[in-house]
DNA sequence: TGAACTTCGTAAACACCGTTCACTGAGATC
DNA sequence: GATCTCAGTGAACGGTGTTTACGAAGTTCA
């Protein structure tokens, strides 16, 4: 049955009771209380032996954000099972408080993953060029490849895309075409304007923006419940698709 | 002439020497590099009597991000003066210009103010409640005062407001015509709809949003020049305000 | 002027921390 | 069964925040 041998059985236990324990200490303490003592004194080994599994305590850190993108992927993943696959509209809404919801909870582990300088939480291999996070990142780029594929010609917003931007868009295009291919469903490759990259992104940055200022506690003014003031922008967000809800 | 006592005087040297240190230290090698040895080093003094100054290296960190949030104000103001001042719409691309040039050239203290969890970096007092930092929320405010006094009726956005952020945009629109006010510009307390209230606080996580992520690098695609974006994003905001430009 | 008081800084100590290194003992391999 | 691999140990080094008792200088006031 197990392929692996005893030694690699155990080895890969371990593994995982280390980032089990880091992630612990991260989410009650805080990043600084992350230390390599305190989380080998959780599992009853010593310090050094880490060193077995990880470089440093900064590669177990980026390890443990890799971990919390692929958490963050299944917990959105679960969100998304449970609305019918024709209601684009509905994953997007979906997706996005999900990430909300995510981020309020986990704050700590939120301001690891995407408020972290990329000095201090050196960013992955230079072959890894999708940002934001693995599989974080494929979970929005699927919903921005399932919005577009359902709804092929959204209404170009009212702004001008900066030509300096166009050589990078059509980069991020072809990414978001090439999931939507993945995905099996056929698209027309001149379905997906710039105007619609161009304004995918700008949503990216209202959902951070919002987010991270609730996390962070950063707005103008004290605001009772944001709730109301997230889904306003949600909808002003697909509206300015052509989702009229 | 000088008032204060020698040892006063001393004392209080000392105080900014402390903070010019920290600050140095956060510049070149990042928050955890602030140490209370560190600085002691630097300034020829032992770390035990750092705590004649702070209560903690967190209540120094804390300081740090005022001293921070002033210098930031200070050099907002700079750009602020040499623009027209009947100029308003240049006056919000300076600061918000003036926002995004600083964050990137000091990511490390835009993360300590911008981007740290209330309990990792204890917000201030309770009666401290203008948000954002002091002296960077005045500035804030002061543009935004100036914009809605020179420009009476702003557009109203498309969208509603949500009606349980009511009592909250009716208090931040207090502030801001209190605001208004204290620069002396007479303006009618009618002038300012909700619906403009509510768009300033969105232009805020907008602006917020894209330099945050530029800042740590989460936008989604590889970005060759970002400023036509960050620019073509503010011509967007003052248009919605009812600036054609 | 000199005594009393306040305050800044020190040295020593404590309990942590990341990291390195020589070493042991058990699993894997042949 | 000998050999090799490798997870884990214990000791050590230099670093950290913080507390404590103490000295020395500045300040105050009779």
């Amino acid at each position: 049955m197990t392929e692996a041998t005893r030694r690699e059985r155990l080895r890969a236990e371990t593994e995982r009771d280390i980032r089990r324990q880091a992630r612990a200490l991260l989410v009650s303490h805080g990043r600084d209380a992350v230390t390599l003592r305190a989380i080998a004194r959780e599992l009853g080994i010593t310090a050094p032996a880490l060193y077995r599994y990880y470089d440093s305590r900064e590669d177990l850190l980026r390890r443990l954000a890799d971990d919390i993108c692929t958490d963050l992927a299944v917990e959105l993943d679960a969100d998304l099972a449970v609305i019918a696959s024709d209601d684009v509209a509905a994953q997007v809404y979906a997706v996005c408080r999900g990430f909300r919801r995510w981020a309020l909870a986990h704050p700590q582990e939120f301001a690891l993953v995407f408020a972290s300088t990329e000095d201090t939480l050196g960013v992955c291999s230079p072959d890894q060029r999708e940002q934001v996070g693995d599989q974080f990142g494929r979970i929005f780029l699927e919903v921005a490849g399932r919005l577009i594929a359902s709804h092929p010609a959204p209404t170009p917003p009212h702004t001008d895309v900066p030509e300096s931007l166009h050589a990078d868009l059509e980069a991020f295009r072809r990414v978001l075409l090439d999931t939507v291919a993945a995905q099996g469903v056929p698209v027309d490759p001149e379905v997906l304007p710039l105007t619609a990259v161009y304004h995918i992104t700008q949503s990216w940055v209202r959902l951070y923006g919002h987010v991270a200022l609730e996390v962070f506690g950063r707005f103008p003014f004290a605001i009772g419940n944001p709730e109301p003031m997230f889904d306003s922008m949600l909808r002003e967000i697909l509206a300015e698709m052509g989702f009229t809800d």
